[in-house]
DNA sequence: TGACTCCAGGTGTGATCACACATATCAGCT
DNA sequence: AGCTGATATGTGTGATCACACCTGGAGTCA
């Protein structure tokens, strides 16, 4: 290592320094997870890089990515594709949000503060506005930052993406329980629940408000599968 | 759709098709969870490349998916490199298998047949033979097989991904506890105790006996990391 | 001796091209 | 009418190239 000047103390901000290929993976990803595609919609490299306005090249490299989480599919011509909705992966998806999310929320516990818990409310009325203003993509872009907060607040590196990539799954089908009135009462219900007893430092109260809240949405998207079917 | 002759029996089987980049991931992915590779260890694009004998394209492609799944980890210069170790992720790791693998084996344990259990005895036997034989990649590729048919009997396409995905992190660590002969005889005997919990149906003693099982393994290495650490 | 400059080697990134393969459409034959 | 074959279109795949960037070490000057 060659020697070097002492680092000087500038107030300035490290730049963000990302690639082409990042940044249609985050935006992509950004867009599944909150259920802009619809489910079996074609995402070939050429369109989604004329939408872009890049080359093919990192959008290969972006939907390989996705496709490596099992957010796109192989479609029935070779182009990847959002998956279909089905009855066995939405309680799968369930199960592994129930384990790893309730991992996540036991050891987020200990770690939150005071600053979390306002932030968490703030998050919380968030939801609430995005629901009185049937504002969708609001609701599930603050639904998505209400949950994340808990569980970034958890001493772990790996569980997040772990979370990220099942929420990236449930994508599509958020979008359909998020213009259910009930459900989304139901949901604001734990939501409280869970801050309260995250503020409380009760963490197996945490842990139950967290699974409800999660198996209510998987109950209520397999009624509304019953209802929409065929 | 155009008209089509009816398919006649030939008695040919499908042939493999396969991409170059696939491949690649595969004989990786193989690596890595069998503790090929040493933790730190660079993997460029083009030295893998090379030994492979492929251009850098198919080798970009697999490579990124390994560093989706956080196989591999960005090194100090800009090279991929195997993660290294450190006590945080390792329990980390262990949690999570718990979580899921304990989720997996409940979920398989209804749709473990007779044909099941014998495949099982011959994976146990196989790893039996691998530790006398002081061999430890056949140890390794053994403990895979025997584990992952567990967990592929479950009605569930997407926790064994994730559960792969656990694995590959824990590949180079694997390659460490299989070196210890007191570790190898606690774990043939939870792996006894997980075949005859299933050949009897018992959910909860083989949940009960998986789980020891790894915990038995991050013990051992929190041990190893003791004695081992600077 | 220490700090700086410069250069060489190695790294991933992204563009462009040629290609293999799958599907759908349609003309042509029996 | 029904099957066959050619073909057009769309798809991912892989090779090659130019490039920007980082690191390390040699060289230079004060």
């Amino acid at each position: 290592m060659a020697s070097r000047s002492e680092p000087i103390s500038t107030g300035l901000e490290t730049v963000e320094r990302t690639t082409l290929q990042e940044q249609i993976y985050r935006q992509l990803r950004q867009r599944i997870m909150s259920g802009f595609f619809l489910p079996g919609q074609s995402l070939s490299l050429r369109s989604v890089a004329e939408a872009v306005g890049a080359s093919v090249m990192p959008v290969r490299d972006a939907l390989r990515r996705l496709e490596t989480e099992n957010a796109l599919v192989a479609g029935h011509n070779r182009a990847l594709e959002i998956p279909r909705l089905d009855r066995s992966s939405l309680r799968e998806i369930g199960q592994m949000r129930i384990a790893l999310e309730g991992l996540a929320v036991e050891r987020a516990a200990a770690s939150i503060g005071g600053d979390d818990i306002e932030t968490l409310h703030r998050f919380r009325r968030k939801m609430d506005a995005g629901i009185a203003d049937g504002d969708t993509e609001a609701y599930l872009t603050a639904n998505w930052a209400f949950h994340s907060h808990i569980y970034r607040a958890a001493p772990a590196k790996m569980l997040l993406p772990f979370i990220e990539s099942l929420w990236l799954r449930m994508g599509p089908w958020f979008r359909v329980v998020a213009l259910d009135r009930a459900h989304l009462d139901r949901a604001m219900t734990f939501h409280r629940t869970i801050v309260d007893a995250l503020a409380r430092g009760d963490v197996s109260a945490a842990r139950e408000a967290v699974v409800g809240d999660i198996e209510a949405a998987i109950c209520d998207l397999e009624k509304w599968l019953d209802e929409n079917e065929h």
